[in-house]
DNA sequence: TTACTAGGCAAATCTGCCTAGTAAATCTCGATTG
């Protein structure tokens, strides 16, 4: 059976977005791939209909257990039931269980912290995979180093068994991130599909402002005089509250968005914004693997991201309908030495190097430092990590290097904010790729028309009032 | 590095200024605690 064919069977659509084709084929080749497809562009495709064709289980590697949920209940809704997401959900009687039948799933979704469970990884020695996914595989470079080192050890798992053909997918792709995923996960000469990483549609703009209140007045008369649904991204917990509260008394529909909410809250609050609900979120970076909205009109940044990979993926939530999107960044002298003490603030000292040798020789567990409260959670599962790889010495060098690397990733985001030319000609440079065409409304310094782009907004506004009839039918029905 | 907050103090009975202390993002798992 031909391959559309056999993509119309299991899911019903008569063709293959741009990427899936060669991917699948690939795969099926017993190739490992490395795919960066924009997400909203049928990644996790990538690896259902092979699940289908090769007819053996399928091992995906998600990083939030609320992405697993979601694309459980995607399969689940395409009518698969063999699909399980093997994590800290499962109280101890049914992990035993899916364990117990783990080779009868087709779709097994897990964390990198649970695949290097003893137990887990003795049990997959005894599935014969068919695949196994790393989805959203940036994260292995994105925070592997400093934040969730389990993303670093999938790749010893890996290399200690006859694995079947591994698909690394990812929407960020700058040569860094890739060359991690390569070396990590021992990618064979890996066949590499990339995506056009420019966005057309999106405008980007870029406004100096004095300071921190000169942003917060001219946000609120953005905000007043432009249509949502956006997204405000903001550096801190605190900051997403201020912004929202000041947002709803001004009488915009508007939450907050931050890991300090628990995962409820964070679900609701997700699903009002989809919904329609809320014209815009305020979040923290904690927002938006595995969003997909189409219709996000705005991401303004009021605060500067970490480093340009994360950037891209921020704006790039907006305008997943192809319809035209704002992306405002917003800078005021000196945000970049913010930027610079929250990216390494919690990165182990060399005095904490000291002290864990020193904890080792007195046969004292490190751990105890923790307990002593001598450095945060985050800190500590990454020394002990590292020294675990490591000697004193190279640990400390190493976590210099990190921090020079995570100083040097902010230095080039400022670039991109302070250059005189196309910003845009500038971005996708970065990710190794030339600009094709420079769109209307290109960037700030290619000239961008705000006036014109506020009144589309207010037309779309308009458009989208006329469709809620649908929404009011739907309340009535549900008497509501 | 920055910027907010609490607390102390002067001078006046509420307010303002200064200083020291503190906090600033991302996740999963599992042990411990109230």
């Amino acid at each position: 059976m031909e391959l559309e064919e056999l993509l119309h069977k299991h899911f019903g659509y008569s063709s293959f977005r741009p990427g899936q084709r060669e991917v699948i084929e690939a795969i099926l080749q017993e190739k490992d791939v490395m795919a960066l497809l924009p997400t909203g562009m049928g990644k996790s495709l990538c690896y259902q209909l092979p699940a289908y064709i090769l007819d053996k289980p399928v091992l995906i590697v998600s990083p939030l257990l609320s992405l697993m949920q979601d694309q459980v209940e995607e399969l689940k809704r395409f009518g698969e039931k063999r699909v399980v997401a093997l994590n800290s959900f499962l109280s101890l009687t049914e992990k035993r269980y899916v364990l117990h039948y783990l080779e009868q799933y087709r779709f097994i979704f897990t964390s990198p912290e649970m695949l290097l469970q003893q137990q887990v990884q003795d049990k997959l020695a005894q599935v014969k995979l068919g695949l196994i996914v790393v989805d959203e595989a940036h994260c292995i470079s994105q925070w592997g180093y400093d934040f969730r080192p389990d993303y670093l050890r999938i790749g010893e798992w890996l290399s200690r068994h006859n694995r079947p053909p591994l698909l690394a997918l990812s929407a960020t792709a700058t040569s860094k991130v890739m060359q991690d995923i390569r070396e990590t996960l021992s990618l064979k000469e890996p066949f590499e599909f990339m995506y056009n990483v420019d966005r057309p549609n999106i405008h980007l703009g870029r406004i100096v402002l004095e300071d921190k209140a000169d942003k917060a007045s001219w946000l609120m008369r953005h905000v007043k005089e432009t249509a949502g649904p956006g997204i405000l991204y903001v550096s801190s917990r605190k900051r997403a509250q201020q912004y929202s509260e000041a947002f709803l008394q001004a009488g915009i529909r508007t939450a907050a968005y931050h890991a300090g909410y628990g995962a409820e809250d964070r679900q609701f609050i997700q699903q009002q914004f989809i919904d329609g609900e809320l014209d815009w979120i305020v979040a923290t970076n904690a927002f938006g693997m595995g969003i997909n909205k189409q219709d996000i009109r705005q991401v303004i940044h009021e605060s500067m991201p970490a480093n340009i990979a994360n950037y891209m993926q921020e704006i790039g939530r907006a305008g997943r309908d192809g319809e035209s999107a704002l992306a405002i960044l917003l800078y005021s002298d000196g945000d970049e030495e913010l930027a610079k003490f929250v990216v390494t603030g919690d990165l182990p000292s060399p005095q904490h190097v000291d002290r864990y040798e020193e904890l080792i020789s007195q046969q004292v567990l490190p751990a105890q430092m923790l307990k002593n409260g001598e450095l945060g959670e985050t800190a500590f599962r990454v020394l002990d990590y590292w020294m675990q790889q490591e000697t004193k010495e190279q640990v400390k060098a190493r976590l210099n290097h990190l921090a020079l690397e995570k100083y040097h990733a902010v230095d080039e985001m400022l670039k991109i904010i302070q250059t005189k030319d196309c910003i845009r000609e500038h971005l996708v440079g970065y990710f190794g790729q030339k600009l094709q065409k420079k769109p209307e409304n290109c960037c700030e310094n290619c000239g961008i028309h705000y006036d014109e782009i506020k009144k589309e907004r207010l037309t779309a506004e308009k458009k989208i009032e006329m469709i809620s009839w649908e929404r009011r039918l739907q309340q009535l029905l549900m008497g509501k």
